[in-house]
DNA sequence: TATTAATAGTTAATATATTAACTAAAGCCC
DNA sequence: GGGCTTTAGTTAATATATTAACTATTAATA
């Protein structure tokens, strides 16, 4: 019942708590030129190297047609380069440039370290609970058929 | 040490959990020809009738910057009217129009169902948690002088 | 194999978000 | 009361998000 009570409605309350640690990241990503959503695509692609834009839109939660401007701009900013899968003709691989590869090792340790301001304001178990629920939380609608493994 | 695991970092997690319940509201507020964001403004003017626009801003969480342009296209759509204090001129106060306050019987309802559907995704401990540690969360910049009462 | 259905990427139109900068109006202070 | 500071609202420039629609391929199937 308490989340109906607007402002403190899960929905708002999960902005807000976006809205407390984000910024905080923001102000790192700036000093590299470079934006938040941006910052989501280079971490997918610090792990994989090179990926096809749709697997990569999956990870990073951002849509197909969002993905596409922010790969555009990354491209001309030569942190990524599109090629052209010849398996399939229509995908389309991002691949990782070297200009890209280097902010790894400059942006995540200033990264980590606003992480370890947050773990530092909340308990381990805190933490651990939270991302738990959240999960749950995510998983909402996987389970329409609530019996068994209907799959 | 969970939280840096990149795809299950709590800002990725927050994004992923509003990602899957958003939607849900979305389709019911397109009913009715506003935008998430205006539904925000919405359910604080529902409450308030008439407020200064930089406390709608604080209320919302939409930045003044942002909250122009939405009141803007509120208004074409009859929504709310723009008056300015008289007590003082700096202010512009956002009104509520008769358009605007019949939505809250026909929002409001479909509304609860969705959050009812998501209530009944979750133990209420389970609720009452979140939204417990989401407000930690969102309280973290506000304790720099952590011994007592600095002020 | 021609047809149909599904997938991957993209474009287009509109609405927001973010940051910086700018204007007007109050408040303060000597 | 003139000058300085703060507050409220806005504009501008750029980057994303959202939804619908469209193209090129590929897969699936009668």
């Amino acid at each position: 019942m308490a989340i109906k009570e607007l402002n403190n409605s899960l929905p708002m309350m999960l902005y807000k708590a976006l809205d407390t640690i984000m910024p905080k990241f923001r102000i790192i990503f700036k000093e590299f030129g470079i934006t938040e959503t941006q910052a989501r695509v280079l971490r997918i692609l610090w792990q994989h190297q090179r990926i096809a834009l749709n697997e990569l839109s999956s990870l990073t939660l951002i849509t197909p047609p969002s993905l596409v401007g922010v790969i555009d701009r990354m491209e001309l900013n030569n942190l990524v380069k599109r090629n052209h899968s010849s398996a399939d003709r229509r995908k389309t691989i991002i691949n990782l440039t070297k200009k890209g590869k280097e902010l790894e090792s400059r942006v995540l340790p200033k990264v980590a370290k606003v992480y370890e301001e947050i773990e530092s304001s909340l308990d381990n178990k805190e933490l651990d609970n939270i991302l738990t629920l959240l999960e749950k939380i995510s998983l909402i609608d996987r389970k329409k058929g609530k019996e068994k493994n209907g799959c």
